[in-house]
DNA sequence: TATGAATGAGCATTCATTCAT
DNA sequence: AATGAATGAATGCTCATTCAT
């Protein structure tokens, strides 16, 4: 019997070192040898792992979306504006596991343009954030007429603060992305 | 007597050919060969006005956000309540020339991140930006508490719209980015 | 009580795969991941077999030689002229074991340029081939002053048929080498 | 304007390093660096000639076959049966450049096994060759009622040597090599 | 016996860059 | 000004090999 390894959990420790350089580095950055030494490997072992650089980025892609939607998952049991409400602000780069999803999103994004699988993924991801928001929207809000429209609101300020958080990380510290948010939640 | 070139019309010549690429297939795709080819020379010419791949990037970054720049300081004369949604609305991927600089910005911020130099320069360009449109809120709502606060609402609006119409161009036509920017301002 | 393993019968098999993989992609294309494959096996169970790549191709190229020798050493009983005709015909690439002998024994010509043991051992096996056929000629044409001449003639023939078969198999089907190895028996 | 550079002699140049490194390392070994280092140059000077390693190789076996065609061509003006001599001698290994053909036609034929294209190539030499060696019979010999045949008969001869030659060259040095040729052109 | 994890060297190829012309 | 020859340092990837289980 060969020796035992947990072959899932390898392949998270990897994507998650290869998360860590895309932030870094871009996605250009996130060399098979790069991603190697940052996890401590070789490139051998990511080859063992990963049948291609490509499938490395997909997958760091999808656990990367696959966290913030399991993260969504987990609060159902709220009052639905406060539950509104943290799935928004867990949407934005506050703290060091919203700032790395949001710089994967970016550089992904960034690549996506020539990249018709990447944009999918990312696409589908947002229509599934879009739709959840509907959704929580709709029990916060039971007079709400226009859900959908409402959350595309919320969700453009949501994306339209975490952007500028990105581009400008000094006039955006946390509390004054939440501020923001809070003011469009407010203003409805 | 050796031929005279419009130097300066040469580089933007170039730059336009770099963002093309970029747009196409990302900063990294934009190879010094693929740009040398979009544009219709050689590398060779391309290392004769612009010492390096770096200032190749760097110039066309700078001439995309200085483009942009250019185009809000032409109306000035208009209504200010219009002068700040025209200007709002020409921030929006709309048109070829939107949907172009909107592409190289994310490309750049993807790359951003390991490069501090880019990032100053998108930073800059964002806070120009947001003086900018807080002038006209002044301007166009001189009861307006605080002209800042609101000028980044608007740019929330703004970029998370585009940043939705980048993800997913099918579920956000030219109209309804409109309609959305139009609801936010009305919204005050 | 440990599993017992044919050793020598487990070596055969890997060796006869090793030999499918080099007829269908070379030498080169032989790599311990390939022929492991095409055995149905890891690569470990390989290298448990063999010490190394090298040594799995010498006993692959030794085993193809082997097994043509042992071919020939079944039909001393026959009337020595046919004895001699069967021993050529049965050199030639006319069905899938002679095929497959003669593309081991091309695609290790050619690696054996820069390999003095593969060149040896098909030296060897090619002297001994001659020294076989001489006999043959001997017994079949007691008359014949140099049977060892004749007999490279006849290899010659056997080996230059072979050779245009391999390299235009479509002009040269089985019957067709028969009939120029036959002429050249008769022409003596 | 640019440095001038023969980029045709270049070529051939290169090519002749690359069939130096095929005699002596079979095609496997053949890579762009040691083709490179032969021919006194970088990996990237060759790339700068030929697009990628397949392309070398291509080129130097139809370099290799096209020196052969060459070479034949040159000696239409001589007795005919003469020339069918002359034309027989030339195909055998007994000069270096006769060496080097064979090495590098060998080589291939073991790698054509995979590749359909090297393989075409191959054999259409091959169909070439069979009809100028019938030609000269039908001049030589004009009474011959299937020159075809004999031509085939001939270079089975011709190629049987030379495979004889490669595989045990102690045993045929040119001399044994011509004498055995003569001999089966006097057979007729 | 058999597995597959892990290594690191080697490969073809791409590329930015330098420079003679 | 413009070319393209030449370089050498990456890159992704394949692979033989070692070894713990």
């Amino acid at each position: 019997m060969p020796r035992t390894v947990d072959a899932v959990a390898r392949r998270e420790e990897l994507a998650a070192a290869a998360a860590r350089v895309i932030v870094r580095s871009g996605v250009a950055g996130a060399s098979m040898r790069e991603v190697a030494a940052e996890a401590g490997w070789t490139t051998g072992t990511l080859v063992h792992y990963f049948r291609n650089r490509r499938e490395l980025l997909r997958f760091t892609l999808e656990t990367s979306l696959e966290g913030r939607r399991r993260r969504r998952g987990n609060r159902d049991s709220r009052d639905p504006a406060d539950a509104l409400r943290v799935t928004l602000h867990d949407a934005l780069p506050i703290d060091d596991d919203g700032r790395l999803h949001w710089n994967v999103t970016i550089a992904f994004c960034a690549q996506a343009g020539g990249d018709p699988e990447f944009a999918a993924l990312q696409r589908d991801a947002y229509r599934d954030f879009r739709t959840d928001v509907a959704d929580r929207v709709r029990a916060a809000f039971p007079t709400e007429s226009d859900p959908l429209k409402e959350a595309e609101r919320l969700i453009a300020v949501v994306d339209g603060v975490a952007l500028q958080a990105l581009f400008d990380p000094e006039s955006w510290p946390a509390d004054h992305q939440i501020v923001a948010l809070d003011t469009a939640l407010a203003e409805r």
